[in-house]
Formats: structure tokens, sequence, C-alpha cells
RNA sequence: AGAGAGAUGGCAGAGUGGUCGAUUGCGUCGGUCUUGAAAACCGAAGACUGUAACAGGUCCGGGGGUUCGAAUCCCUCUCUCUCUGCCA
């Protein structure tokens, strides 16, 4: 969330944030921010006026109640009833405009950062770098789900679809065997890296409340993507980092603590609404994947300079699984909600002949943690340290289901699949035959 | 799931209708003392909003009500704790 402070001192700013990002009717939307904004101060100040009177009145009526000047007393209540009234009608009409406000407020996304290409849709991201050869597979190589007919355990497939079905629907698929192993072995390399790397292991709960969903920007509008539970107004995760960031929400972090680098693993659920169709087939969309998140809290001043870290720090795990990738950052257009600015990665997938998503790494800057109220006093050598919102970050570091897809794929070869170096010590085998 | 108790500042814990944003203790920060530290003593310190700056306003789990006036009374929701039951 903008905060409003930030709207009316950079209009300009913020309209050609918007415009950026393709965001229809921005220069009305902003009217509309200022108009109300106008209003709710207004209608603030005469309130407080009000209450102010009314909160002498009650005093003033005290003392004589205590001198025993009953008379007088009664006299006093009676000149508070209009204040009364006043302040009733006031409340109420702040009341609505700040709804009001909140309502269009939330409407708004971040503003992106001055690095972030114009652009309407994918085909737009700027392609910062390729790493890595794309392999040339041998005749007859397969895409992943026809390769996992081949070797799971007791002539089964190695990542059962159709059982999955069977248990729970379509999109949650059953790891077997080494496929199982693999996956097993991926969260742990994952979070062994991320702990080399200073970050602090967390293992959060994988079901929040409807505040921890605002708070990083799921709520309101994105309830579709979530799975609910209405008998107790809980949503399954879509990532971990709701859970993680929400973990500092309504936090005064000390600045000694900063920066925060949390990580965790968990699964994820999204109910992909409407998005099944090409493309999509075996691993490459489900509706419940594991992923090891990081997420980083960050002052001002230090999080660009994090955000390329993150992402180095991505690539470094690509490039330790063998896998080509490139690296995008996202359009206006195609860049989240909540993000100032994003870096996909993408692993090449040989047999689809696609790049697959396997990480987004983001700085939100101050959206989440305005949503968050997560702040931290920071001094800055010019007297008391003052307190100021603080700046979020998060990246996949990493999605497995891709990451398996395109290891199957780019690693197979008429004897087998061959296991990337790193991961072996981990899962104890180094090909599935 | 049943019965009871409770929710107050970083923590503990007073306050049951009138200068209460809130006693006190611990913790924190600054100072005195000390070679240094500890102890002791003195002092400082909430958040939000608002203003050029003052002032003013709001916040004692959330929401609503009674009253001139609510941390304090009433209703309601949520959560926590204790006991009983069940259970990975």
């Amino acid at each position: 969330m903008l905060q409003l402070a930030f709207i009316r001192e950079n209009k300009e700013t913020v309209l050609a944030g918007l415009q950026k990002r393709n965001f229809a009717n921005a220069p009305d939307v902003v009217e509309q921010l200022l108009t109300l904004d106008q209003q709710r101060r207004d209608t603030q100040r005469e309130l407080d006026d009000v209450l102010s009177q009314s909160n002498a009145k009650a005093s003033q009526i005290g003392a004589l109640m205590k001198s025993g000047d009953k008379t007088a007393a009664e006299a006093a209540k009676a000149e508070t009833a209009e204040l009364k009234v006043r302040s009733k009608d006031l409340a109420e009409s702040l009341r609505q405009i700040e709804v009001e406000l909140q309502n269009v407020l939330v409407t708004v996304p971040n503003i992106p950062h001055s690095s972030v290409p114009p652009g309407r849709s994918a085909d737009d991201n700027e392609v910062v770098l390729e790493n890595g050869a794309k392999p040339t597979l041998y005749d007859g190589a397969q895409p992943h789900w026809e390769l996992i007919k081949k070797y799971g355990p007791d002539g089964g497939p190695l990542i059962d679809f159709e059982l999955g079905v069977k248990i729970s629907g379509a999109g949650f698929p059953v790891y077997r065997g080494k496929g199982a192993r693999l996956q097993r072995a991926m969260i742990n390399f994952f979070l062994d890296e991320a702990l080399k790397a200073g970050y602090a292991e967390v293992q959060p709960p994988i079901v929040v409340n409807e505040d921890s969903g605002f708070g990083t920007g799921q709520l309101p509008d994105k309830e579709g993507q979530m799975y609910y539970v209405t008998e107790d107004k809980l949503y399954m995760i879509p990532t971990a980092e709701v859970p993680i960031t929400n973990l500092y929400r309504d936090v005064i972090l000390p600045e000694g603590q900063l920066p925060v680098k949390n990580v965790g693993y968990t699964p994820c659920f999204r109910r992909e609404a409407g998005s099944w169709g090409a493309h999509v087939r075996g691993l490459n969309r489900l509706h419940q994947f594991d992923k090891v998140e990081i997420v980083r809290i960050e002052k001002p001043e230090n999080s660009y300079a994090a955000l390329e870290e993150m992402s180095q720090y991505v690539q470094g795990l690509l490039q330790k699984l063998e896998l080509p990738y490139r690296v995008l950052r996202l359009c206006g257009g195609d860049m989240g909600f909540t993000s100032a600015l994003t870096y996909d990665m993408e692993v090449w997938s040989a047999a689809q002949q696609r790049w697959l998503e396997v990480s987004s790494v983001s700085n939100f800057e101050t959206y989440q943690a305005n949503r968050l109220k997560l702040r931290s006093k920071i001094d800055r050598g010019d007297g008391p340290g003052k307190m100021q919102l603080l700046h979020t970050l998060n990246g996949s570091a990493l999605a497995l289901p891709r990451i398996l897809a395109s290891i199957l794929e780019n690693n197979q070869t008429p004897d087998g699949i061959r296991i990337p170096k790193v991961l072996v010590p981990y899962c104890g085998f180094d090909v599935i035959n």
C-alpha cells in the first residue's frame, strides 16, 4: 500500500509509475485519493476540535461535582448535548471517508523502480543475461512427463499424476522412489546453501489468517488464487513469503537487528483458477508444490544492493545445479502488484524447448511494510533515531517442480538421468535408471 | 469438546467512573561514582495522527453501548491460560 503522504508529495512520480504499469485511469484514481485525503484531514481536524471542547467540558463538570456545586454541574452538562451530536456525526463521516479511502488505496499497485522497462506483457520483459550452454539431446529424448514413466519403482512412474488425481485431484502429483528422494534432497540442499549464505531458518505455518493475507498483499482481491478453509477462516499459503514476512507484522525492529535474513521451506498451494491449458503439462504448473523461500528486511538505503545479492545467490544455485538459465527484469505490465522491481530466473527445459520460471526475486520497498506496520527507529546521526518503514524483499530459492523437470529433461541419456553432482551427497544416488 | 479464569506500555504487574497515556518492579538508554566493570544513586524513554512549530486528537485484545466523563460499567467477538476429556 502506498503512503498517502507520498502520493501527496510526489503526484507526478506516482502518475508516471502507474502509467508504466498500464494502470487504468491513473489520473482519476490519484485525484480521487487526494480529494478523499483532504476531506479526511479536514473532517479529522473538525472532529478533534469538537472532542477537545467536550474534554474540556467534562473535566469542568468533574471539578464542579467535586466542589459540590450540583447546579452549575447540571448546567454544564446541558451544554455538552450539541457537542455530542456533532462529534457523532463527524466521527461517522470520518469513518465513511476512511473506508472509501482504504478501498481505493488497496487497488493501487506499487510504483515501479526507475530501471523497470515499460511494457504490457511477458514479451516486453528485458533479458538481463543468459548463462550456461543449452544441452543437445539425443534422438528419442522426451519431455519429463514421458520420461517419468520409465523410471519409477515397481514399474510405476517416478511421479504419479494419476494416483494424485485419485487421492486429491489434478495438479497434486505423488512423487515416488527416487523422485521423492530427489525432492527431499533438493529441499535440504537449498536450505543448507541458504544457511551458508547467512539466512536463518524458520518453519512457519502453512495456513494463515486474513490479516496475514492482507499484510503481504494477497488480500483483498486475490482470494480466488488461494485455498480457503471456511470453517476456520484460514488461507493455505501460496508461498512462504506470506507467513515469513508476516512474522514481522506490527513489529518495530531494533536497528541493530537489521538486516533480517530468513529462509524457510514450505509446500505452496495455488488454485491457479482458469490457467489450465497448453504449457501446463506435467510439473509445469501444479496446485501443490514445494519451495524454499528467502525473505529479507532491509534499511531503505540497502534494499537494492540486497536485491542484487539475492539475484546473485539464486543464480549461484542454478549454476551449482548445472542448469542453463536466464535472468529477466520484468516490465511494468508483467510485474506483481506489490513489487517495485522483480527479477525472474528461468531455466532451460531442453525437451520442451522452453524457459521455465523457477524463481522470482522482488523488492517491495515500503509497499508491504506499510501494510504490515513494519518499522525501525533508524539513527542517521542527526538527533534521535527517526521511525520509518523498512523495505521487504523475497525470492524463491528455489521452487522445486520446474527444477526437477529441467534436471530430468536436460540430463537424460539413453541410459538414464544423471543427477547434478551437488545433489548426489543429498540423495545418495547419481543416476536414475 | 466441557468448566472456570483472564487479555493493560519491551516483560512482569497495579489500577474497578473524574488531570490515567496510565502506580510500581525488571529490562533498556544517558549521567554520577570507578583504573574498568558491578552495585548504588540521579535522570530519560510509547505508538499513531496533526501543526511551519506549538496546541489539539486517538490508542489499556477487536467491535458496539451506557455516561457530561470509561482502562474501570454493560453487550458481543477473538484469543490466551488452568482443570477435565480426546489425540499426532
